[in-house]
DNA sequence: CAAGCCTCCGAAACCGCTTTCGGATTTTTG
DNA sequence: CAAAAATCCGAAAGCGGTTTCGGAGGCTTG
């Protein structure tokens, strides 16, 4: 257990026999006899040989390696769920003894030039791209490269390539129609640019629950702002100085949700009882919020390893488009859904805002 | 910008030299005519040669890479601090273009096989340890191998080697101090397992502060329970259990102290006003929590940056116990921490009990 | 007992890049 | 203008593995 590695060359000194027959013995090759084959690999473990991943890996043409980009834009408080990811993918990628590299860009041409750098110099046999947005320059490039990638998230066409996603439209749809079932009928949506995929399925979601009951959409009631809770909660202010403000909201992301708490709290208001606010992820912290937060959870562990068994099923030769899959959100009934304020509570909401 | 990778024996062909003329013409080797260097770094452009990095590597004999070693057991609340690390430490090594390999184990044993993996194939040329033990195997073993390596957070015996920590004496000593300064006298500490060093230093600012502000060290009012929001919420019953129980609590962690918050609400009392609470981490979503948290706040993504900047300058050769870094902390004040309740106050607490 | 077949290992080549060394050409020098 | 010095590039070797190929030796056959 120390200085210099030990070498192929080293071992096979030490065994009086030639490194490729080492080697062979090593990897299990039929034209060695079993004898010497446990001779040598006795001999490895006492000397702690380990094969230099540089050279075996040259040798192979392989890297062994699956890249992982951060998302750029990630709230401070949403980045649990980087760790999930990097864990599950962690897990799938070590069944093989693979490894995971992680880069982070500053910007969006840093990002190109990266994975451009990554593939051709061989450093990775293959990416997972978060958090697409609609038309990604990510996913062209790593086409054109014809290296395997897979996708946490979709774009707008996504027949060719691989994914894993949560199902956006349909939680935004069965949180509207939950806040419906209660009794709402003027209800909100909190977002962030439209430029993420995933912002646009989500508000989709939304407008087609809305449609589907008859009830019309009313621009006034969707509100883009920064994807951070700051914008959650500037996003709601503007919300509840409509002239008929929304008495219930469904909000792009728990993060954003805690912001639109904040901004109700503000106004002398009650989260779930004046106001209705359904977040969507299920982060564990929305347990501890004021007062803890209705959300559409998802699991995210799950979603690390499905893409690393994806990634592996691809770069061993599977089609892309066969591994696609489209995870159901489920909604987490916490304190921040409630029944439509009768119009006695109404007046009094009314009453108390104009106190202030 | 398509299939195969363009290799220097084929750019040298394209350029009719050979490959070693190619390659020092590319590391800008003096005995290369600035002509030729020209030309040949500007076909490298157009053909777009990217030097295959397992190759490259094996010739240099190093891997450009280091390690970073999830922390096995993390709350997942307090998830945020890998992200942020990994962005700051990818920043640090992205100047050189060296790269972040990151891995996951499920055991202790496992991680010690791992990292013996990792070091002696030669894939990392060093490695970033999070959240030591006390004493802490993982740095026997580095040191056994002879590899660069840098801590985050100490141990015990915390000499020899890099480390880069926040003062968590110094900041309890200021939480109690704090609380100290607010009337408060019985004043509890939630913790976890004292096999991690940052507990016991946690704790010995805790004490320390009560012993020098005459006080004394009641053992009911220390309270250790799992590293957790649940450990802290289980914690803060034991305490609210006592006869006499405390009217300040200084938690472990921001995660533990939502967890103390929960159990102060259920008894029907009001966090900041009949028992104060001091978290530690400074982590955005505490301006959430009900009541927002007050906490020891600390600059997170800069301990990346740094870290990665050590971890360089001793693979560079530099004296790992010159590089030792104590960051201090600092009070954040929210809203859960309050002056004494006063002794009709504390009555109105009693009874509020008895209803229950 | 010779021919033929396995068994098992060594020799050689290669993966793509780096570095040392030597020598051909050009330039400077006396 | 010959000799010495400087300039610039090619040849060769090496990094530490892997894989293909061939052949020596021991076995089985007829």
């Amino acid at each position: 257990m120390t200085g210099k590695p030990i070498s192929l060359k080293i071992l096979a000194a030490h065994l009086d026999l030639t490194v490729p027959t080492v080697s062979r013995a090593l990897n299990n090759y039929p034209d060695i006899s079993p004898a010497t084959r446990d001779r040598v690999k006795r001999a490895a473990d006492e000397l702690g040989y380990r094969a230099n991943q540089n050279a075996r890996r040259l040798s192979l043409g392989t890297s062994e390696t699956v890249g992982y980009l951060m998302p750029r834009f990630s709230s401070a408080i949403a980045q649990p769920f980087v760790a999930q990811l990097l864990q599950g993918l962690g897990e799938a990628l070590g069944k093989r003894n693979w490894d995971l590299l992680v880069t982070h860009a500053e910007s969006s041409k840093d990002e190109l030039s990266q994975i451009e750098r990554m593939v051709r110099s061989g450093r990775v046999s293959g990416l997972v791209i978060s958090r697409p947005l609609k038309n990604d320059p990510r996913i062209r490039l790593m086409q054109d490269l014809k290296c395997p990638f897979v996708v946490h998230g979709r774009t707008a066409s996504y027949k060719n390539y691989a994914w894993y996603d949560v199902d956006g439209e349909d939680a935004f749809e069965t949180s509207v129609n939950h806040l419906i079932g209660l009794g709402h009928s003027r209800i909100a949506f909190v977002g962030a640019p439209l430029q993420y995929q995933f912002v646009q399925d989500r508000l989709n979601g939304y407008q087609k629950a809305i449609v589907g009951n008859g009830l019309t959409v009313d621009q006034d009631l969707i509100q883009i702002s920064d994807f951070s809770d700051d914008g959650g909660e500037i996003a709601t202010h503007a919300l509840l100085d409509l002239v008929d403000p929304p008495t219930g909201i469904v909000c792009l992301s728990d993060t954003m949700a805690l912001g639109a708490l904040a901004a109700i709290r503000a106004r002398g208001l009650v989260p779930g009882e004046d106001i209705s606010v359904v977040g969507y992820d299920g982060l564990k912290f929305g347990t501890h919020s004021n007062p803890p937060l209705t959300t559409m959870a998802q699991p995210q562990a799950h979603a690390g390893r499905r893409l690393g068994d994806m990634l592996l099923a691809i770069i061993d030769g599977d089609d892309p488009s066969k591994h696609q899959e489209l995870q159901r959100a489920q909604l987490l009934r916490r304190n921040t859904d409630g029944p439509l304020p009768t119009t006695q509570a109404l007046n009094d909401i009314l009453s108390r805002e104009e106190l202030q």
